[in-house]
DNA sequence: TCTCTAAATGTAAGCGCTTACAAAAAAGTT
DNA sequence: AACTTTTTTGTAAGCGCTTACATTTAGAGA
């Protein structure tokens, strides 16, 4: 593979004007720019990357960290990371984490090898102060879906906490009075945020909340399903059911359809996320929208912004979640 | 950030010391290993990776590019490709095609810049013949979900055609005699083989072929219901319908919904790929299974074996579709 | 104790670029 | 034409590693 060498041999100038050309950020002339086009395109030539970062300290890479790769969640954060990134010839390097603190610190510890001149994390199970560290010592970091305080401007995050009150809200409006909630795993942030927000409409509503009436799932259909199974066996009444994702509010639908409890006639439901799966199954999904499409381009363009200094650029930090009124819920007769 | 030489220095060794230890490639003495141990915890040293592949001409980085990073399909396949490459130390680096020949072929170049050791693709535009020099000239590449005889070496496929062929053969073996097809975009390989096998299992049993029950879809939802609305209106009966994909069996039976149909008493339908959305619509969705994550998982299996001499590891080249049976598909009355 | 061989370590030349700085060429001035 | 100033080009020193080869050290045998 030709090097930058044998192109300043074939043009005829030195390493350094074929350097010119490729970065163009000194003046060459036009005979010379021309000289050296051809022979690059004679040549096939494709500048190292590798040596540019070497020599320049810089690798024009973001590192990627997310939980898993695949589901519906992830694919939309990286698409719109992508999609930002791509416009400004920044490249992604991805890791998973697997919620795990381990692998997601070890997945860190590999990108920052890697020499990416900024990080983007969706880390789960890592420390707020191994993160507060992190930001202070190394490369530039931006947390998706997580907010830490003491290093606010680094953290896009989502309203959690409004999110589970909208949710609360969209079926105490619709005028149930019991309603059950399937929890997210509560050491998750996400989880307890959202969790507190739906306590809050309760207590706006004047409806005691009951924890008999609470499940701890595990953000996947299974948690849904064994969740209502759970509060149905309870006998504790309630017409309808709050649930911290998606996935659990369908793994809940399937369930109810299984013991002929028809929704949303017998059972209001409201999910939260809106990943694309709300819409396709039957009856849609009520549910509060997650934009973390958006978030993952606000996170690539923090990156554009404080580390690529490109500042002409808006970047906002926490995103309001909303309600997507679907098919799920109805008016309690 | 501390370097090989500020350890060597530390630790009073020299810098060739250092690299051996690092890569564990060449004896060194019990003490000496430890002295220099003792220097890289004590500096906190991280070896510099962009420096290491200019050195070694290896990156340990193996480039991806799909054509979308959103969606259930690329999803599945990246965690197989992850999952599999993680165990090894190697890592990936991700590009998006988008579908489009230019973006395909620009992200190709990127991955080939960054020094990758090897390239999974999974790209539709590019022509074969391109596919072909890449393969002849440049680094190690596999493809996932084509199939060139030329280089078939180097491909990881499905038998779209022997997929096409049991799903058309899951709804005649129920004795539907009018079968619809609503295939996808047929310039695509994997729909046109999706099709033949259609064709081969209508011969099979004795159905012919009706141009006029096939409509083209893209794919997505909305050429499923689309496709139903058309087939419909055509005044040609039908009691099934195969879709070349699970979205597009979606859309339709939203559509079948939405206008009174039921399945599967009224329609049969049945779906390709068995994306996580089939199992969680109403009636679960009858499919043909696409193993992505396995064939994600092989195609990084083979660049170990090929590229980074894993000589243990054993590859497989063509997968088979199998039939899941589920709710969708009723016998014909 | 003195060789001889094998093991451990060191030396130094790259890998393909970027970028200060120096030198040469071109363009103005008088 | 001689001298400045400005523009364009070249020189060479790294960036942080790997690795062939040379050198030193240690262990074995006599």
């Amino acid at each position: 593979m030709a090097t930058i060498y044998d192109v300043s041999v074939l043009a005829g100038v030195s390493l350094a004007t074929v350097s010119r050309v490729m970065n163009k950020n000194a003046k060459v002339s036009e005979k010379t720019l021309k000289k050296v086009q051809d022979a690059m395109d004679q040549l096939g030539y494709r500048p190292n990357a590798i040596a540019q970062s070497l020599a320049s300290n810089r690798s024009n890479s973001v590192g990627i960290l997310v939980s898993e790769l695949h589901g519906p969640f992830y694919g939309s954060m990286l698409s719109g990371i992508e999609a930002e990134l791509r416009g400004s010839q920044k490249h992604a390097i991805i890791a998973a984490g697997h919620s795990e603190e381990d692998t997601e610190k070890e997945g860190i510890e590999f990108l920052i090898s890697r020499r990416c001149d900024a990080l983007i994390l969706h880390v789960e199970a890592v420390s707020d102060e191994y993160l507060v560290d992190l930001v202070k010592n190394e490369v530039p970091i931006v947390l998706i879906n997580r907010f830490i305080p003491a290093i606010a401007d680094n953290c896009i995050s989502l309203d959690n906490e409004l999110g589970g009150y909208l949710a609360a809200k969209a079926v105490l409006a619709q005028g149930h009075k019991q309603v059950a909630y399937i929890s997210g795993p509560n050491w998750k942030m996400d989880a307890s945020d959202r969790l507190k927000g739906h306590k809050k409409a309760l207590k706006e509503f004047n409806v005691s909340y009951n924890p008999k009436l609470t499940y701890e799932g595990d953000y996947q259909e299974v948690g849904g399903s064994d969740g209502l199974r759970q509060l149905l066996k309870d006998k504790q009444p309630f017409t309808a059911v709050v649930c911290a994702n998606d996935e659990m509010a369908s793994g809940a639908m399937t369930y109810a359809r299984e013991h002929q409890i028809s929704i949303p006639q017998d059972l209001s439901i409201i999910g939260f996320d809106n990943i694309i799966l709300a819409q396709y199954i039957y009856p849609k999904l009520t549910t509060i929208d997650y934009p973390i499409k958006l978030m993952g381009q606000m996170a690539a363009r923090w990156i554009l912004k404080n580390t690529f200094k490109q500042a002409d650029l808006e970047v906002k930090n926490v995103f309001e979640p909303k309600l997507i009124a679907r098919d799920s819920i109805s008016a309690v007769s």
